[in-house]
DNA sequence: GGCGGATCGTTTACTTGTCAACTATATTCC
DNA sequence: GGAATATAGTTGACAAGTAAACGATCCGCC
């Protein structure tokens, strides 16, 4: 028997079950309590990343969606009044998109409620070291498949600034 | 600043981007290769798991489904020959399903490209050391959320037994 | 300077999931 | 034994994603 591919197999099927059980329930609590899914407030994370205007194909390699996808997800964003579409004239083919106050004041919303959603529902059932060391995991696996990006600041909330 | 909570914030986006990315790639490798679905080969290996007949309500919490998911999934595999709907009797309202010939004859097939896809996208990015904790980090998830099985025979086509 | 091939975003057709309403059966309890 | 309630599975309407085809624009290069 060869242990640790068993216990590879085992770690990927925990793992599929894992995120499709905990992205869905994140994703139904965020929608209950805020009135954006998951995806969405993925998609205004960017945006606020960035802190100004990104072309629709680069956002949609970001939060990981088709382009054609993308059009419809800014599509209902900009109804809803979130998000707006501009033209910042150069390459006429591009569109961009980019917060609008009323995203703005969603994120402000969404943000604290996911924190605490996953303090109670990751933190709670993992020691330190087991969130640094899947912290630390799992960014290897995005490196591994060059998937890493800056990531990590306005996670919290916190002011951008470029020192990493 | 609250670097645990940073970090926790950090392993958490990880992770969802880290699944959004694995499962879709894993998804499209298995429909190329073997013509099912991840989900599909999920259920597949769910019944094989018990070995027998399962009801659908059961089977659809398994594989995290609604029932009218797991209506439409049933369907779709009975029509391919996959599976086989049976009235076991006794409860009338109850339908369950069990492999057929050809259902398990694509688990032959899925399993190990599933098996060599996971050494070649997870193992070849993480030591020895990081499955492990991989594997136990999971599983308390798992098991906070009440959503731990025994899992985890089968995963690599090991005969069935009740020694654990 | 214009032709051929990429790239950007949209549209269309389709897939796969959800929720709510429905039918049929089972259970509880008076 | 019968009414109220709960549970199993199906159906229909909708949500949110994909892939392929398309129009517009840009770029490389002769």
């Amino acid at each position: 028997m060869n242990g640790t591919r068993h216990d590879l197999m085992l770690a990927w099927v925990s793992f599929v079950h894992t995120s499709t059980y905990l992205i869905s329930e994140l994703d139904r609590h965020l929608r209950d309590e805020v009135g954006v899914s998951l995806s969405e407030h993925d998609l205004l994370s960017q945006l606020d990343k960035v802190g100004g205007e990104v072309m629709l194909s680069e956002l949609a390699r970001r939060v990981y969606l088709s382009k054609a996808g993308m059009t419809k997800m800014i599509d209902r964003l900009e109804k809803a009044g979130q998000v707006e579409r501009v033209w910042p004239g150069g390459d006429r083919r591009v569109t961009s998109a980019k917060l609008t106050t009323a995203g703005r004041a969603t994120l402000s919303r969404s943000r604290p409620t996911l924190v605490a959603w996953v303090e109670a529902n990751l933190r709670a059932h993992l020691s330190d070291e087991q969130v640094i060391s899947l912290r630390d995991s799992l960014r290897a696996l995005l490196e591994g498949h060059g998937r890493w990006e800056g990531q990590m600041r306005h996670l919290l909330g916190e002011p951008h600034d470029e020192t990493e």
